[in-house]
DNA sequence: TAAATAGTGTCTCTAAGACAGTATGGA
DNA sequence: TCCATACTGTCTTAGAGACACTATTTA
């Protein structure tokens, strides 16, 4: 009455080269074999407290990072999506910057541009549709974005992630405004970003109880 | 390896004398036999075509109701929600018309308001806030409050359910303006709602065209 | 001092709310 | 004719974008 087949995936994305970009990994047993599909797994009943649990274990055993945000997307369910029968998958999506993929140097982790990628297994297409739709929303009106970037940024740089995840220029003033009223940032007194080869910037990071607020707070729900 | 427990639990939403109220059945069997909880049932692999077609049955055979609108919540996971083991629950909600409810006549069922809910078994009093919270966000930019009125409703009865549901006054000028550009609903064209003892207003329904709309696109997701 | 980019002051324009007026039924 | 509520025209106010100006570094 209950054969149902309990899963994790997981939607790892990160602003890289192509613009924001998902974690593929060449898949280890059947079905669909070798070829490149989302990170997951099956639930251990044993050492997984929750499926929050389980994606963060399932992305560190795979791709070797301990993801800063972590939020769950929506279970993908039915009899047609896995051949083996009637499934379940919890879907999570993770956010991370760039260098945080580089450093682990996990060597089967590929990332592709979400609007490269060409046909997935299971529903996975389906699965990065909605978490990239997703991300694009909540970016509308939060600092999610801040979390593609490393711990010390500039607003300039924070602003073009925004440009690049909305897909349109900002406003610069309208930018710097939204961001002082969001109030999640502060400055890193003293500390700029010397790297340009014109006036330099201040840099910023995440105020402490925001770090890690946001990816806690959906452990309970 | 993967023992799971899946099943589904639906908050079915409505609108009664004590606001924003919530569908409770007795429970027919242990855990928790005999107390007030969330309509809900294990998955059945052969009838079942996908979660959202389970939480569709569950709600039918459990409250005898067609929901017009259901969309997903979430998905409750773990190994203390449950005392028979590590257990999935697909949370959908629903949102139906007082009058649909009363229709059905349904023996079993015992609306609640969500602001008098005492404590509910296992999580569902997590669920419940969720589905809560999901539809209070969701009703600031949509026209998902038109599901919980019938098929004919006025502008001044739906201003009502907006702010029943957000716990303010509304402008009624804004309000209007607001409705005018989600462009949704549509004239009936000639009839007036008479029952009042002063100026009878018009009568509106949805659009056809998103009567159903907004559960179905769910169904992919 | 010129070039480049960071950061800010202010004007304009759009959208939301307030208010008051007109419209239309019943008593 | 009066009352109650539906509906609408318009003024005011708050927020978003445009623009231009100042600031600070390297070459």
């Amino acid at each position: 009455m209950n054969e149902v087949i309990c899963t994790v995936d997981t939607v790892l994305l990160t602003l890289g080269d192509d613009g924001l970009s998902v974690a593929l990994l060449k898949r280890e047993r059947e079905p669909y074999k070798g070829v490149a599909a989302l990170p997951g797994g099956y639930i251990h009943v044993d050492k997984d407290l929750d499926g929050y649990g389980a994606a963060l274990r399932v992305l560190k055993t795979k791709t070797g990072i301990d993801v800063p945000y972590l939020e769950q997307l929506a279970a993908f369910t039915g009899a047609a999506r896995d051949p083996r029968g009637w499934s379940v998958s919890l879907a999570y999506y993770a956010l991370v910057p760039h260098a945080v993929i580089a450093a682990a140097g996990h060597p089967g982790v590929k990332l592709v541009g979400v609007d490269r990628l060409h046909t997935l297994p299971f529903d996975h297409g389906t699965i990065v549709a909605a978490a990239v739709e997703r991300l694009r929303s909540k970016s509308q009106y939060s600092s999610l974005p801040c979390f593609l970037v490393g711990e010390l940024f500039t607003l300039p740089q924070l602003q073009r992630v925004y440009e690049a995840l909305m897909g349109e220029a900002l406003n610069k003033v309208s930018f710097r405004r939204k961001m002082a009223e969001l109030d999640v940032l502060e400055a890193a007194e003293g500390q700029m970003d010397a790297s340009s080869p014109s006036r330099p910037a201040q840099l910023y990071r995440l105020r402490p109880e925001f770090r890690d607020r946001l990816g806690l707070l959906k452990r309970g729900l």
